[in-house]
DNA sequence: ACGTGCTACCCAAGTCGTAT
DNA sequence: ATACGACTTGGGTAGCACGT
């Protein structure tokens, strides 16, 4: 949906699944593209949109602006020194401790060059244990723990991005945006009574929200094509009721 | 001895499947 | 219709085996 103006650019089906509604989104943003040669600037989204992978294709591939809040689960409970609390140096690509010390992924050098991305796509960042060792931090830092070590996602820029662009006030204008979105779907639901389909299966499920789509950008027209009358809102009930 | 990469496990929020 | 446990997801930490 374009909150701009409020108009339905595309429909997919998916079944009730997080990564599914979220890839769909991915299919729909390329078909538009495609389709009408357009391309967002930003996308509104929640937590499910804030996974790693999802950030780094709407950020690295596509150079959309999240403006979706992070999944991040690396606040710590147990009052140790959180990852933020670790500054990242971008230039020397490595972390510094609260104590100065560095966090390096490459600490010496191998005969077959290594990436040391790992299977979960992040690239880990260890202290050197001696300086752990003699650390007066040590008992803030890594109790359980011979060093201290950081996974970094190999999206992380993407992340630091959707994370500052979540204390702007333009962060805060997209979540009234987002309203927009939320209102069409309950016209759908209460309105044109889509609370339930009435075609089986994902093919039924597409026939039904294309056609409530195509409705909803009708009306929408109209109220954009139409000049304002000076009995709207008699008729715009009588309208409803034709709907 | 120590750095590296993998696996096991935990968490929270959600869906799915089954028994009642 | 409801309750409840199993399972899924992506993120985290701890610890082990292996390579240098």
């Amino acid at each position: 949906i374009d909150v701009a103006h409020g108009v339905i650019l595309d429909v997919e089906p998916t079944p009730a699944h997080r990564t599914a509604e979220v890839e769909s989104t991915k299919t729909m943003v390329e078909r538009v593209e495609e389709r009408f040669d357009l391309t967002p600037h930003r996308l509104i989204g929640d937590t499910a949109y804030g996974t790693a992978p999802m950030l780094g294709w709407m950020v690295e591939e596509k150079g959309i602006e999240p403006s979706v809040p992070v999944w991040d689960k690396s606040e710590r409970r147990d009052d140790t020194f959180p990852c933020s609390d670790f500054l990242w140096d971008a230039g020397k690509k490595e972390y510094r401790c609260p104590a100065g010390k560095a966090l390096k992924h490459n600490w010496r050098p191998f005969k077959k060059p290594r990436s040391h991305i790992t299977q979960a796509d992040t690239v880990v960042y260890r202290a050197s244990q001696r300086d752990c060792t003699a650390c007066p931090m040590k008992a803030k830092c890594c109790p359980n723990t011979p060093m201290r070590k950081i996974a970094r996602s190999i999206h992380e820029d993407a992340r630091e991005m959707a994370r500052c662009i979540r204390k702007t006030v333009q962060y805060q204008q997209s979540r009234c945006e987002r309203k927009k979105v939320e209102m069409l779907f309950a016209h759908l639901k209460c309105i044109l009574r889509l609370d339930r389909l009435r075609l089986r299966g994902l093919n039924g499920a597409r026939d039904e929200f294309t056609l409530a789509a195509a409705v909803q950008n009708l009306r929408r027209l109209a109220k954009l094509a139409s000049p304002p009358r000076p009995f709207g809102g008699q008729i715009a009930s009588t309208a409803q009721e034709i709907g």
